[in-house]
DNA sequence: GGTATTTGATAAGACGTCTTGTCGGAATTA
DNA sequence: TAATTCCGACAAGACGTCTTATCAAATACC
């Protein structure tokens, strides 16, 4: 019995490119925006709970009431999920950052203390946050990794270019501060799984006042070695 | 036809714990050792060329020329292969740091600058084993995270015994370096992941210059903060 | 020389997950 | 009301790896 090709819908409802239709009193797109929402929040809390590895789609979907079908059309992977998760995470901290940054500071010394203040605790806020952008992300994949040391970058950009701008207020001498930088970022991020995995941890402003004091020292020490070796050293590639 | 169970041979030969045979003029032992350094070998090839993710244990069991078989006999798991590697790698790096750290120096600036040199030249001097400590144990487990930030916490002890040392020679104010030293090796570890995957990375000497000045900075700075607010501050958990 | 052990190689089962396909039923539009 | 689209649930194939079992050949002991 030939059966011939189903004829073609007049209106080519490819279900993803054409004539979605509304359902439930809702747009399809905004259908699809909730569901997305949804699986970032489960995710969320379940790669936070009990780790991305350990977290299957199946999983996600349950919490998130979204079957696997529409999870693969928001999501090439879950790997992506978690890429999606990442970049909210660190976006928020850049701006958070950055406000914190622009902010007026009676002098450098207060700027440094109230910058690393309220960005760490924005960032160990909602524990959830900090557990995944420190622990849950590192090592999933090559590519996720270069996602978080681009990541990185980002912050100690920011920090590049504030010592930048104390450069040219004479406070600092000039020198290129980007390994500095990415020095820093590293550092906190390691106190901070320290932190984050300690049986019994200290109160966060401990922490704080740490990272906040290990800053200060190094910008006096910066300061004194105005005339230092490498102080004048060409700009590092290492993009 | 009711085959009985074979009789046990007579010696208990279990195969693991008694009474093995010499073959081709070894003893057992002696070719246990040598499969085992073989796999050692071929693992920290392998895992430094296409990462641990991506070397199935078959491929290890032909480069080292063992059989499965062997390979379960002497580690349970491609990860215990992992963590046995990355033990030896710690444990060459805290060696290093340890000679270095005891060698007679001029001045203390002078020995900063030549402990963080000879370890980082150690260290780098065979690409693949800062590949395998730096990157690829990372985020493997959450035993292997475990076993990486407990080596991380070794290094940070020998930087923490060197400060306190100079704190009783009354060059650095007393106070708990517990965590700046965690947060040293962790900015240390971020420079070394960059440098490593940079794709075209400076000459090792620039990045050693640019720590052992970071170091210089962090430990004038502290020094200048002799009476400050952490100073006398209670010793940290976190253990 | 005969028997037992070790070895190397292959094969086959196990495991857990991803990924896609199908189905009836519900909601919507015409 | 009829046709269409969307939803939720289930299931089955695919995939890659681990892990164990089997077997013949090489080697050593008696």
């Amino acid at each position: 019995m030939p059966k011939t090709a189903p004829p073609d819908p007049p209106s080519a409802p490819d279900g993803a490119t054409a004539a979605r239709r509304r359902y439930g009193g809702v747009a399809a797109e905004q259908r699809a925006d909730e569901r997305r929402t949804r699986l970032l929040d489960s995710a969320m809390t379940l790669f936070a709970a009990q780790g991305y590895a350990r977290t299957p789609i199946e999983q996600l979907c349950a919490d998130a009431r979204v079957t696997a079908r529409h999870f693969y059309e928001l999501f090439d992977s879950r790997e992506a999920l978690l890429a999606a998760l990442y970049d909210r995470i660190i976006d928020e901290l850049n701006s958070e950052a950055l406000s914190a940054l622009q902010a007026a500071a009676p002098n450098p010394q207060a700027l440094v203390t109230r910058v690393v203040g309220s960005v760490m605790r924005h960032y160990v806020g909602d524990a959830r946050r900090a557990r995944i952008g420190v622990l849950e992300v590192v090592g999933v994949s090559a590519a996720m990794e270069q996602r978080r040391r681009a990541a990185i970058h980002g912050v100690a950009r920011l920090i590049e270019q504030h010592l930048n701008q104390r450069v040219r207020a004479d406070e600092l001498p000039p020198r290129n501060y980007r390994l500095i930088s990415i020095a820093v970022v590293g550092g906190i991020n390691e106190l901070l799984a320290e932190w984050l995995t300690a049986p019994n941890p200290p109160q966060i402003d401990v922490l704080i006042d740490e990272i906040a004091l290990m800053c200060q020292a190094l910008l006096t020490g910066a300061a004194a070695f105005a005339g230092s070796t490498a102080a004048a050293a060409p700009p590092h590639s290492m993009p």
